[in-house]
DNA sequence: TAAACTGAAACTATATCAATTACAGATAAA
DNA sequence: TTTATCTGTAATTGATATAGTTTCAGTTTA
């Protein structure tokens, strides 16, 4: 469930550009998914505070800070994002084999890690930086 | 397909403990899979130099090395193994608005950096270094 | 009180990945 | 030189993970 990790970076980098409040079905359609799944990774990032979201008529999501000051790390700690996993596990705990019984436990560490790594790279890189990526990818792409 | 890094891995931590030749089928059964996925990671860590190979009767797999001095990025580099990734994409490529456009590609770049960033970090972990985490934990478990 | 929205859950469709099966080519022993 | 045992490789099947769809209860405003 990585890409719920670009759904949400999406929906607030777009957010901030609209500055309004913004329907899941809007947002859905920019990001090119449907209003049930952005609902779903939106109202997380409402209860982390990351941004505001209004029911009823005239509703939906808003992102009220400063672009600058809200980094990925806060967004892949609210989804709970998982960078680097495997699901499958080599070897059989239950034998008397030290590497048979042990491996999968080895690299869950390693990939655990791996994790915490990425999560701090993330802390390193703003909604603002997005932004000014997006800016420079598109003159890149027209020179 | 993250997965064939713990069967590599967990091959040569095998090979390193037998020192002897070993088949494809005594190495799937430690490792608990099938004898011919064993054999499709085990021919790339053979390409790379890795390890070394026998056809034919009393064949197998055969690890020489100092397993102080084979490190898990060389096996990741043999495996080409993408730590990060998403093959879901967000937006549309096709569209004027810059972010539904664009920002596929950023994610794009981010996941590029972090499977660096991983790749870097196996170049600090080697064979021997897992086996001595087999011991470790073993130990822990114990007490 | 009606319309337009979120929140949340159940269900379906699809894509990814591991298991299975099969066989050609290599090698060593009889 | 023939037979058994192994790797290398590819095609097919099966299982699992993940995105899409549908539905409905609850909220809010006009």
């Amino acid at each position: 469930m990585t890409s719920e990790f670009a759904v949400a970076v999406h929906g607030v980098v777009y957010l901030n550009q609209r500055k309004t409040t913004i329907s899941s079905e809007e947002l859905a359609s920019n990001v090119c998914t449907n209003p049930a799944r952005v609902r779903k990774v939106m109202a997380k990032l409402k209860k982390a505070g990351i941004i505001t979201t209004k029911e009823g008529l005239e509703g939906g999501y808003h992102f009220a800070k400063d672009s600058s000051e809200v980094n990925l790390r806060s967004i892949c700690d609210a989804l709970d994002v998982t960078f680097v996993s495997s699901s499958w596990k080599s070897g059989n705990v239950d034998t008397p084999c030290m590497i048979a019984s042990g491996m999968s436990g080895v690299m869950d560490e390693i990939y655990g890690d791996l994790n915490e790594l990425c999560r701090r790279r993330m802390e390193e890189i703003t909604i603002k930086d997005i932004q000014e990526k997006l800016i420079r990818n598109r003159l890149d792409s027209k020179a």
